[in-house]
DNA sequence: GTCTATAAGAAGATAGAC
DNA sequence: GTCTATCTTCTTATAGAC
């Protein structure tokens, strides 16, 4: 019912679709329901829009910085301290990050819309590689590192090998978000990619 | 001097920097040193040069499938047969892979415009998945599957080894396709990846 | 706050001279 | 094949009634 965030879910969802160049503020306004000209007793411009969307996605970045690397481990969180993680543990992790990544309705249409106009606004990529790149890996290297110091996993270099934990991950996402009927393909591969990851690395 | 050839290229540039819908065909026309209505000479629509790219795309990719794996990969294709491989070959296989990715200037654009419009298109989408992930994990497969024939590699799943390969090399392309300055950087990351897969996998 | 009417300008495309 | 002039349509945005 409240007309202003209204228009931003729309916006968000047609410019995560099409990219802000090729949606028209008459399409979100028909996608909440009023005529064009209302939109501007809301936002001044189209641009403003786009701006405020920015904004909401800064605020969540900074207060949830962590929340979608927790996702599906606080469970890990909380049993890692005392005793050897096992592998499907590993795994239900994994899939659990794959799967916010991919359906979490919010995530997944920023990370769209960041997709198309990375290239365009320096602000947006380095919003995109802290989110799916720099936040990501420190917060597995951190893990892993706290893993091989329980003895549970090898003295290897563990921001090396939450790369190698991460960007599986990462890469089947990007195909599912182009050809989503690949998910179940893509959670097979993972599964199978997160036990030989932990067969390999586990001491 | 082939004003035709001349519109795509320019064109291609811009769809890459700006994607389809922010791209003016007076920009392009400027880009060639025309007028925007000389353009239709050469082309019945501003879609139609984009059809036009699209068509040179799907012939680069068909006669050159492999060409994109191979790069760097000759001497490994010549030596594999009869030694193993050694680590330091192996980092220049990865390194060869990216920087032909990351520099070569037809690939990269026709990337970034692919990532662009990957949503609105689902030919593009499935051309996206095959060169940055069919293609790359097939290839990629084989060669693993020969090492682990030599005995040079673990027995272990080689699709999976291969994932776990090409995906930290992919993750760190989008991560320097969006922000060049991190080359160095991703380079020794990369460098740490190959060596660190090499001594997990090897026999 | 929403509407209709409309301004103002941008963008794709065509006509026709050269 | 390129140009200038122009058409048409689309798009953003404003004015002003309700």
């Amino acid at each position: 019912m409240d007309t202003k965030k209204k228009i931003l879910d729309v916006a968000l969802t047609l410019f995560s679709e099409k990219g802000y160049g090729n949606v028209y503020v008459g399409q979100i306004a028909e996608g909440v329901g009023i005529k064009a000209p209302s939109l501007y007793k809301h936002y001044k411009s189209k641009k403003d829009i786009f701006e405020a969307i920015l904004e909401e996605m800064r605020n969540r970045y900074n207060k949830e910085a962590s929340r979608l690397n927790m996702t599906g481990n606080d469970f890990l969180i909380d049993s890692k301290l005392y005793n050897n993680i096992s592998e499907d543990e590993l795994v239900k992790m994994g899939i659990g990050l794959f799967s916010f990544f991919l359906h979490d309705e919010y995530e997944c249409k920023f990370r769209k819309m960041l997709t198309i106009e990375q290239f365009s606004n320096e602000e947006l990529a380095e919003l995109f590689s802290n989110q799916y790149f720099n936040e990501p890996i420190k917060y597995q290297t951190g893990l892993l590192q706290l893993l091989i110091m329980q003895g549970c996993m090898k003295n290897e270099d563990a921001s090396v090998m939450a790369l190698q934990f991460f960007a599986p991950i990462y890469l089947l996402m990007t195909v599912c978000d182009r050809e989503p009927q690949r998910e179940v393909e893509a959670l097979q591969i993972l599964e199978k990619h997160i036990r030989q990851f932990n067969r390999m690395y586990k001491e």
